[in-house]
DNA sequence: TAGGCCATCTGGTCCT
DNA sequence: AGGACCAGATGGCCTA
């Protein structure tokens, strides 16, 4: 892959939040080298790619012209580039999965705290889960059940709050200890169902999600006891201390 | 204007 | 040998 064919397929920016990186791409890669871009034909400098290890150390023998090492040095920084294109689109991936507001008004997690409420989400759901196996063990143990429900796709998970902007419900949901999802499933990419309450009475919904109503039907029944793994029906609240989303950083609050 | 966040460049190191 | 990964440096943009 030569400089040229690392700017034509590289800049493909999925997230759309490379704003600054954009300009950024167009002064590096852009007019100032264009004359270094695909200037050397003959040149099989794609068979020397160097690591620049290799690379002072040809400098030092002067191996390259000038020309042919501020090609490689190109060629290496697009790698680097689509390298920490990609790390970003991960993070977008990740950021789409967080119980967190993410319209388009919104403004995004910053990298740190993606990675630290993924973190603290991961913690949550574990310890959720464990309470639920704890709580089916004690069910089944007192009141054998012949079959659970057929849960839907996607069934009690809460979409997040129409906001627009990170309102002070939203921090509140980082800084507390509440998730806005509770899926039945491991798919995040299924049906959302969103709560129908009014924005206040969504607020206290969010807030205290062992309690959260899931609207789908199948989680509307009468009798609390018959398991509805959306937490709706259950009329307990867990014992454990949720960690605080965003504990172990001082992350300053999004604004809109 | 200071501080936070980010993208990019760059050189070093490690891995295959 | 070539590429991936990493961290430091730098500069731009945005917000309080």
């Amino acid at each position: 892959m030569n400089a040229s064919e690392c700017r034509s397929s590289e800049f493909i920016d999925v997230t759309g939040l490379n704003d600054v990186g954009s300009d950024s791409d167009e002064a590096s890669c852009g007019s100032d080298t264009s004359s270094l871009l695909g200037g050397h034909p003959g040149s099989n400098i794609s068979a020397h790619r160097k690591s620049s290890k290799h690379l002072k150390q040809d400098i030092e023998e002067k191996t390259y012209t000038e020309d042919e090492l501020q090609d490689l040095r190109l060629k290496i920084n697009c790698r680097e580039r689509k390298r920490m294109h990609d790390l970003n689109s991960a993070l977008d991936g990740l950021r789409e999965v967080m119980p967190y507001a993410n319209g388009p008004s919104v403004r995004k997690l910053s990298k740190i705290a993606t990675l630290l409420l993924a973190k603290n989400y991961i913690l949550m759901l574990t310890n959720s889960l464990e309470e639920m196996k704890k709580l089916v063990g004690d069910v089944y143990r007192t009141r054998p059940i012949p079959s659970l429900p057929t849960i839907p796709a996607g069934c009690g998970r809460l979409a997040p709050p129409v906001t627009p902007m990170v309102s002070p419900l939203a921090r509140e949901i980082i800084s507390t200890t509440s998730a806005t999802e509770v899926t039945h499933n491991a798919s995040p990419s299924t049906v959302v169902h969103a709560p129908t309450a009014s924005r206040e009475a969504q607020g206290h919904l969010l807030l205290d999600r062992w309690r959260t109503p899931c609207t789908c039907p199948q989680c509307h029944m009468a009798d609390p006891a018959t398991l509805c793994l959306s937490y709706g029906g259950f009329p307990f609240k867990p014992n454990y201390a949720a960690p605080t989303l965003m504990s172990g950083h001082s992350l300053k609050p999004q604004h809109p």
